[in-house]
DNA sequence: CCCATCTTCTGCAACGATGTATGCCAGGAA
DNA sequence: TTCCTGGCATACATCGTTGCAGAAGATGGG
């Protein structure tokens, strides 16, 4: 049996509530009894019980993170700060991969998940706003991504739109004027995606390059889509002198394509991605990229979740709160 | 205010007792009764709480994850999978990021972690096999990893010796006689880097080729280490024909070195790593490596803590589990 | 010197579930 | 009829903590 508050109590002479009280910093306390009690925690090796404090109190001190699938390297490193950031605040992050099926979504917004956490980040990809609204429970809860952009919700997202057409102005900048697109999903305008690929139409409509919708080729944002989405390209012989990926992954697996069959990056196809993962750096060629900003993203959406949490923000409308990108010109497409 | 098992007695017309006994799928009720508190449980919408019930039941069906830092592909895929085949029994993962730091090593062995979890799955970097056995709780540990090999502890492991011992006959079979290695840590024998490099040494032995400490290269496993190491070698100008990176991101990191400097993969240098992230197929060119069974490894490590946890694998020695493995030869190593 | 206020500490109830012990009823055995 | 057994339901205590209310002693102003 662990050693319970009771135990320290009876071993510093004090009552139960007293020990409570020295835990909880509450005020009016002797020093020379807080002493007692503390020497007595020391002594046997108390630890608070979290699950009754939990009980007791209705916080569990964990955050809840849910997201399609941790393997995929962009949210591997999301997780891995947010956890950290939490961690420095007093909160632990509970992991919930989706795998973008939209039951997983649905429960992770209120079955035992949500239970089992004071706040939220949601990085939805299948469900919509009112599904999201309706769910909507006491609770806090953020967005993270941008496939859901509504005033009532907390958001924290990147400048996608803005990102996306610096990055295809600098594609053009440099002489290329047949720029394929991998990973989009024309049929939707929000989303990752979709603001990605507004950046790219918006660039090529500032730099007078007509739009060539053959040039777009859909598919799921995992590397081997970006492998088979070029190599649909190349052998239906469409044209293009660089290709943009809507993410890192599949700029890779687009890059490794061409390689493969002997297309030269970047002398005769230039690549770049979205995201800036610890890959893209050390890729050959190393891939151009627009970093956005995940630090920035992972320290503030833990911040406005605990200020959330904790009270300190109570603004009834969502918070909408956009991370700094960066370009990073790198030998894939200099 | 929630739901309680109390509102859904009172809307059924039996005891708060009745309803937890239908919940626990107890015995001996009588239908109809069943359906009345099964009825009274859908109308109003009651979920159990499962705060309450851990305190209660002593157990949290959460499982602890362990692993220096979840950004590490690696360890990104291993928790996803792990997480995976958790929740198909029903029990959730939570992680700690020791960022190989022997506080917090220590601490998720006994302190508040310890304490939200049924079960942990630790992969230790730093603390030795007496500072664990020091703080063995009763709560079941499962090892991952090779860091510890100590018959008192149960363990998951992969055939760290033999793969690498198979990967670099492989290398020296394509008629390679220098190999550099990348990531060593020669003063420990134990541990992933110890008996890689011992794989290495007995590989070469066997085809009597000489051991040159000169072409040993330690480092953290991180992608810039890979990279400043291959970088040292050729500085100081040590000739060799052929990397073997203790892991995949070290071996990647060495290639885009040894690309950036001109030297040709696989020509002038082959190039091989270990863990066979999804990242190697699509790296350019491909990375041979050793595939080393991360979803056996996975679901009997699953496995093997579930059966500890819920009283089934009584042996009070370890078990210890080595998965299989797979050479996967690419372009980098042909 | 008395009452009000402040400081310090305490006891009780409650959070929401489960384990143990037990009660009650029906049916079969004695 | 009486006793026993098995099926079914219940009451109470309990897990370890915190909120609330209040008691007891110290302090201070008039």
């Amino acid at each position: 049996m662990a050693v319970t508050m009771n135990d320290v109590a009876r071993a510093a002479g004090v009552s139960l509530k007293t020990v409570s009280n020295v835990l909880n910093d509450y005020e009016f306390i002797r020093p020379a009894t807080k002493q007692r009690v503390q020497d007595a925690i020391a002594e046997l090796g108390y630890e608070a019980n979290l699950t009754a404090r939990s009980l007791r109190s209705g916080k569990t001190r964990m955050l809840g993170l849910v997201l399609s699938d941790l393997s995929a390297p962009y949210y591997a490193e999301l997780a891995s700060r947010l956890m950290k950031a939490a961690a420095q605040r007093g909160y632990r992050v509970l992991v919930e991969q989706s795998d973008a099926v939209a039951d997983v979504e649905l429960n992770a917004l209120q079955g035992p998940f949500r239970q089992l956490t004071d706040g939220l980040l949601f990085t939805p990809l299948i469900i919509d706003a009112e599904a999201i609204a309706a769910r909507l429970g006491k609770k806090p809860l953020v967005m993270l991504g941008e496939h859901i952009l509504d005033p009532r919700f907390d958001l924290v997202t990147m400048k996608n739109e803005e990102a996306a057409a610096a990055l295809t102005a600098h594609l053009l900048a440099a002489g290329r004027r047949r720029v394929a697109v991998i990973g989009a999903r024309p049929e939707e305008s929000t989303g990752s995606p979709g603001l990605r690929l507004n950046g790219y139409r918006k660039a090529l409509e500032q730099a007078g390059v007509p739009f060539d919708p053959a040039l777009i080729a859909p598919c799921e944002w995992r590397r081997d889509n970006g492998a088979a989405a070029v190599a649909a390209l190349l052998d239906r012989g469409v044209k293009f002198d660089a290709v943009f990926g809507l993410n890192d992954v599949l700029a890779l697996g687009a890059m490794h394509e061409l390689l493969i069959r002997g297309v030269r990056v970047p002398d005769e196809v230039a690549v770049a991605g979205f995201d800036d993962i610890d890959e893209a750096r050390f890729a050959s060629p190393s891939l151009t990229t627009v970093s956005p900003g995940m630090e920035e993203i992972a320290e503030r959406s833990i911040a406005l979740l605990l200020d959330r949490i904790e009270g300190q923000e109570t603004n009834s409308q969502g918070v909408h709160v956009e991370a700094g990108f960066q370009l990073k010109i790198r030998e894939s497409a200099p």
